[in-house]
DNA sequence: TTAAACTCTACTATTTTTATAGAATTAATT
DNA sequence: AATTAATTCTATAAAAATAGTAGAGTTTAA
């Protein structure tokens, strides 16, 4: 299941792509439309701004926009920010491989191969879901 | 990610399956090969029992077997009794079905028909994994 | 009767998630 | 220069979920 984080940073990017390009939103804005507390929704656009996502501008009439294509965002990139792995297990993660502490050998480890399969149905399902994509719906 | 409680569920499971056929195994004897602690494995496999998985034998020399073929457990059914929905939100899962809170209507959510169409591939790919499957490999 | 196993409930500890608070900084306007 | 309205940053707190433990009770075979 998706973190709160996650839906709500899905909820923003969503509501920014569907503005007018070179419109800045304020965070009280989002958040009202998004009905996300907005303390919380200025943590999550922080880390949005530092993935590189969104830009900012600070100051009176300052805000936040995209600066990646909406159809540059997937749902694997935004799970990947603040839900970590979208593996089941992280030995059998691409981007958070860490090795089971309690595994006797990689080679030898039955749930790993599996594991790895179903990492790689839902990567390619979560990779074709885009912010562009979920605004057209 | 799967909790440890699943993990630990398809580790037992999987040796179960690699018995003989009428072999009784013992908490103790799968949570030293499974590495995983015993007191917390009984509750495993008492749930495991009580959603008709596995069957026990209590008493002296009694212990847990498969009830149901392993090639008939799927990795979708063990996710769902531990770790719950297979869906990324409650509004788009199957088993697990709750509206949002925060979502207007869901005809106009947004986020909802691209989550759902991630559960459909994706339960399609954990139901592709049994117990079976994993054990051949 | 004893030993060895499962059964059951309650509890505790830890970690993660979900916020909240408040001071600091930045920038536009008056 | 002062004011206002915004982001930025760090720390903290509250709540929920997860992981694990304890111990008494029940069942069965020998």
């Amino acid at each position: 299941m998706l973190s709160h984080k996650t839906k709500y940073a899905l909820k923003a990017l969503l509501f920014l792509a569907q503005q007018e390009p070179g419109y800045i939103a304020r965070t009280l804005e989002i958040a009202e439309v998004a009905a996300i507390p907005k303390k919380f929704l200025e943590q999550i656009l922080l880390d949005l701004k530092r993935a590189h996502f969104v830009g900012s501008k600070q100051g009176k009439f300052g805000g936040y926009y995209l600066i990646k294509s909406s159809n540059e965002i997937t749902l694997a990139d935004i799970h990947r920010l603040f839900d970590g792995a979208i593996a089941l297990l992280p030995c059998a993660s691409l981007n958070f491989y860490e090795p089971c502490s309690d595994c006797k050998s990689e080679s030898e480890c039955a749930l790993r191969h599996g594991l790895i399969a179903i990492r790689e149905e839902t990567l390619k399902a979560m990779q074709g879901i885009t912010i562009a994509s979920l605004v057209k719906k």
